[in-house]
This record gives C-alpha cells, structure tokens and sequence, in this order.
DNA sequence: AAATAAATTTAGACAAATCTAAAATATTCC
DNA sequence: GGAATATTTTAGATTTGTCTAAATTTATTT
C-alpha cells in the first residue's frame, strides 16, 4: 500500500463518510465537509483519479474504488484506534478525542497501529460506538437503527451516537444514557416527536427528536424489515 | 505557542543536536543532518530568523534563540515521551522506535503530550536514556561522560547509548549490557584502544573502542574535572 | 424549451518547501 | 598575500495544495 499526503488522506476519508448515506459523491459536499472551495476539490479529484482511488467522469460525481475503500478503512482504523486510545488509556472525554485523532490517523506506520491495537485489546468500537476496521480492513456491520425508528415496547442497546460535541456529551451524561445502556420506547408525542423512554427499572423520562435522531440502537428483538420503497434506482 | 510546520520543526531540532557538541551550526552541518541542500537549509534560515527562532547573519552559521530553544525542547520532549511510550506500551525493540517517534513527534497538542506523560509515569528518561523535558521544557543536565573517558577501576552506571541502530542493539544484548548496568574498567589496551570490562561478578570481557566512545555513563564516585583547557573563547 | 440558477470545472495566481546552477563570500595553502 | 578551494547565498524553477474569477455544464422554472 503506497503513502498518501495528509491532504489526499482528508478528501477519501470525506468521500468515504459522504458516501455511507448516499450515492455518488459531489464537488460541493466534499467542499463544504473540508472547509475548502469546490476548484480545490476538483483538483485533487483529478488527483485521485489518476492514482486509481475513486472513478470520476467531470460533472458526475465520485465514488471510492475498491482500492480507496481499503485506504479509506486504513485511516479510519487509524483514527477509531487512537480515539479509543485516548479515552480509555488518557482518559480524554468524549468530545475531545476527535479533533486529536485527527492528527494522530495521519501517521500511517502498519506496526504502530498493529501494535496499538493489540496494546488495547483489539477493541471492536471507539468511544462513540462506531466500528474499527480490523488489521485487514473488515469492519464489523450492525444492526444499528436511529433511535427515532425504534418501534414502541422494542428493547434496544445504546450502540453509537452520531455526534461527537462536548453538548451532546453534557445531555447523555444527564440522562445517564451511554454506550450499551438498555431501552425502549414507551411511547411517541406526534406535536414534537418526543418520545418516551424507559430504562431499566428507573422512571420513565422524555427526550426530544433532535436527541432521538443522534443516538443508534441495536434492537434485541428480531425486528420486521420495514420496506423503504424501491432501492436506489 | 505558535504552532510550526513539520519542516520548520525538523530543522530547529537538528540545529538543537548540532549545538550541543559545538558552537555556531553551519549550513552545510544542517543540509547534511536533514538530507537536504546547503541552498533550502539558507531559506529555512531566513523563515526562521523572521520568526525570531534563531539568531542568523549570511555567512555566520545559526544558534537558536531563546524562543528556539523552548520550541526545540518542546519537540524534543513529544519525541523521547512517545519513544518510551513505544518501548514501554507497545513492546517496540530500541532501534525501532526513533523512526516512528519522528512521525508522532509533529503532532503537538500540549494536551495529548502531557496526558501521555502522566500515563507512562512522568519517565525521565527515554529508551536510549537520554533525558526528557519536562512540561515546561526543563530538562535534567547529568553528569554523563563517555565510557572512554572513564578512568580505570570507577565504578560507574550505564546510562545512554548515542547509537541507536540495530547493530550496536545486538551487541549490547549479546554483552547483556543495558541501561543502569554497573561496570568498571579493568584495565585498557594502548594497541586498539579496547577496554577490559567488569561487571558485577560475572567474568570480565573486552569492548572495542568503538563501542565504548557510543556508551555513556556516570560514575558512582565524584571525578576530578580534567581541565580541557580554554573553553569557547 | 428558453431563461435563469446552481454546480462544476478551467485558467491563472500564490505560498511553502524543495531543487539546480551560478554568484558571492570565507577559508586554506603555498 | 593572493590563488585555489570550500562554503554559503542568490536566482530562478518545480511540486503540492490552495485560492479567485471566469467559463462551462447541468438542473430548475416558468
């Protein structure tokens, strides 16, 4: 596996992010996740192409190719083993261990991170619950649903929660919901869509959509596969 | 603290080691230190004499300022905590830790730095010995000489190694020699300027000079200040 | 289906860090 | 002390990654 600038390295780990929800990736998406002008990112689309790590025909859009897929998990393995790092080992907090391993996913030595990953006890999330890609860039995929689709009287645990802000943190850590925390929805208030929570043997209390629409659960119940209409065309 | 470029800092460490042996840096020191040309060493000099890092008039060679030396301890100080880090934590052999040091040590968060030395027991010393700043850049002076320079029959510690390579690793395991081991010298031979070793109980054993001129020690006894005349005029 | 708006790309410029080749300065040696 | 040599600096080019402004392509509206 050949090196990649810490710039190079930026861009697939957008597109790879980008692309988890929808289709093809776009100029302006990338532009606006890194902070940069939509030219800079044509540029090193144009980069990237000739260098076999995502098909592009101009005005299309991009996609990873199968070999900057397994870059992207690289970095990715990287940065999810360093979060994980510095919050069990530094005991960082939740929301500070992003921006470090920002950094630190950019040294890209193969033993390091083996090693690191082995020091931890190959642990299989970060500290937001997301998965690590393993030394040969599997990455474990689950179940998660959004909180906010979790249907009534449906038992859930906690598995990730898709922000990483210190303000989020200050809300879970006042409702005393973390990772792996046990609960099911009691009921759902059409006029906001707050719903009702229940966990464990404790009172019931609400949360809001915004809340409900960050956290993901695994359900420990078999769950009917609610059709979303026709796949992508 | 400003924050500098991974290049900035490379050249204001290796102007750091060169001063310690002499006095002014030259050019050609730095060019040949960092691998690079006598004609981007001049540039970088200009770059950093704006930044008031070092003291630099043409033709003169450099000396880092005040500012330069803090900033220099600084990456010193990342660099030997994430050596240690490395021996100690992931089990890496002594030659190979300076390499992935030089990578870790450009990520300077003061945060992540402090925390990490907090984790590994606030060491003193990295894994060759050589000693680490502390949080405000305070560094221990040790009374180290060259083991050849230590006279006959002083007992003396073993406390660093100025050859990282893995060569001199597998001499010194085979000689079972390690950081805090105590010898002395029995005797020296003019022919090759070898050392007869003792340490301990075990059987005394030779070292070549090259050996001994990479080994530093302290000795357990004062020593008489051998005058080396003038110093810097 | 034009006209307008939005998104994307191109063209050209710039800053950082490097290089080669030539010029300037220091040093060494007879 | 001056010629030869070594060192250092300057001048100008190159690469990477960025930018602005203008041109092009695609999408949306009426």
């Amino acid at each position: 596996m050949l090196n990649f600038s810490t710039s190079e390295e930026n861009y697939i780990k957008a597109i790879f992010h980008l692309q988890q929800d929808v289709g093809p990736v776009t100029t302006n998406e990338v532009a606006h996740e890194l902070k940069t002008r939509p030219a800079s990112v044509t540029d090193m689309m144009k980069k990237l192409k000739i260098k076999k790590l995502l098909h592009y025909q101009p005005y299309q859009g991009f996609r990873l190719s199968s070999e900057g897929t397994k870059v992207a998990l690289g970095i990715i393995r990287r940065h999810r083993l360093w979060e994980f790092f510095l919050a069990e080992k530094l005991k960082f907090t939740w929301d500070e261990v992003h921006e470090v391993a920002e950094d630190l996913e950019h040294v890209s030595n193969k033993k390091l991170i083996d090693k690191l990953d082995e020091f931890l006890g190959f642990p299989r999330v970060d500290p937001h619950g997301d998965p690590i890609p393993d030394m040969h860039g599997k990455i474990e995929i689950s179940n998660k649903i959004c909180l906010s689709k979790l249907p009534n009287h449906t038992p859930a645990l906690v598995s990730s929660v898709s922000d990483h802000s210190s303000e989020i943190l200050e809300l879970l850590e006042h409702k005393k919901i973390s990772l792996g925390s046990k609960l099911e929805i009691k009921r759902r208030f059409e006029f906001d869509n707050s719903l009702e929570i229940r966990m464990g043997r404790q009172p019931a209390f609400t949360i809001s959509q915004q809340l409900a629409e960050t956290i993901f659960v695994t359900s420990l119940l078999p769950l009917i596969q609610i059709s979303e209409g026709k796949r992508n065309k």
